[in-house]
DNA sequence: ATCATTTTGAGACAGCTTATCAATTTCAAT
DNA sequence: ATTGAAATTGATAAGCTGTCTCAAAATGAT
């Protein structure tokens, strides 16, 4: 219980300390929660932290998970209409299959398609800073 | 003039009559804008148009965009924040590089990765419908 | 020309996220 | 341990993008 996490605790705090921020009570509470989840949005972390903690704010919430963004421990997805924060802490980049029937999502990594990416953009005189790659379609249970 | 952009009027009005729908001097003025473009937001769109046509609602682009996007003429692409309508009438598909620098769009096609996200698809057992790819990054110009 | 049906424009409304600000908490310096 | 400047929080207002509502106008089949 009190070696769960601890890596991303102090790169939490790494990143606290070099920006001047303060570790919180919430900080630390919406760390492990997060660390929980494979993604989760932040409306959906609210829902699941009020059961313990009736008073944390929706507003804490996103600014929190915003800031694991900074941190590199959270990365912000744009799913349909709402943001998924992805738990990029021990996995590492990777992209998304997406069910539209029943909105599972299954993560893939493909270097050879990270490969022919950098191709496309050196050809255009680009340098990739991110990218997005979403695949929507069927998962086999919704097929039939 | 009047020869420009008349396969595009034909695909429009052939959606129209199969579903009842009518032509409209606004879909007809809309339509003809949105074919200048390559990609454009419904506001954007919206004060081009307000120049001649002041009273032309927000409304009315957003639904006659959405109109062109069932008719096949138009892709809605979330970029940001806002909805970018692309313009594929005369294009197949294609996916973009984005410049953070200056918001630049460069549209590009590889049937290698288009192939091989099928290969990923396949291994997971979904069968893809569509699929998004962006690549984010800085052009030439923006390098420095 | 008639008239049922569709469309429009203006603004209200909705969903998601960020900004505001007084009160509270943190933490480095006593 | 106490102090106090700076950061953070929670409640809620506001912002932004896009859709809905509805009375008035336009369309087009007859
Ligand atoms: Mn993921
Ligand atoms: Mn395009
Ligand atoms: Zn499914
Ligand atoms: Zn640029």
């Amino acid at each position: 219980m009190a070696a769960k996490h601890v890596k991303e605790m102090e790169a939490l705090k790494e990143h606290l300390g070099k920006h001047q921020l303060k570790l919180t009570r919430q900080r630390e509470l919406i760390l492990s929660a997060f660390l929980r989840q494979e993604h989760i949005t932040a409306e959906a972390m609210y829902h699941q932290l009020a059961k313990s903690d009736p008073h944390l704010g929706l507003a804490t919430i996103y600014r929190t998970l915003n800031l694991f963004c900074d941190a590199g421990l959270a990365q912000a997805r744009h799913f349909g209409s709402q943001t998924q924060y992805d738990n990029i802490a021990h996995k590492g980049h990777h992209d998304h299959l997406i069910c539209t029937g029943c909105d599972k999502i299954v993560e893939f990594e493909n270097c050879d398609i990270e490969r022919l990416q950098e191709e496309v953009a050196t050809q255009n005189g680009f340098i990739i800073k991110t990218h997005r790659l979403e695949l929507y379609g069927l998962c086999s249970r919704c097929r039939h």
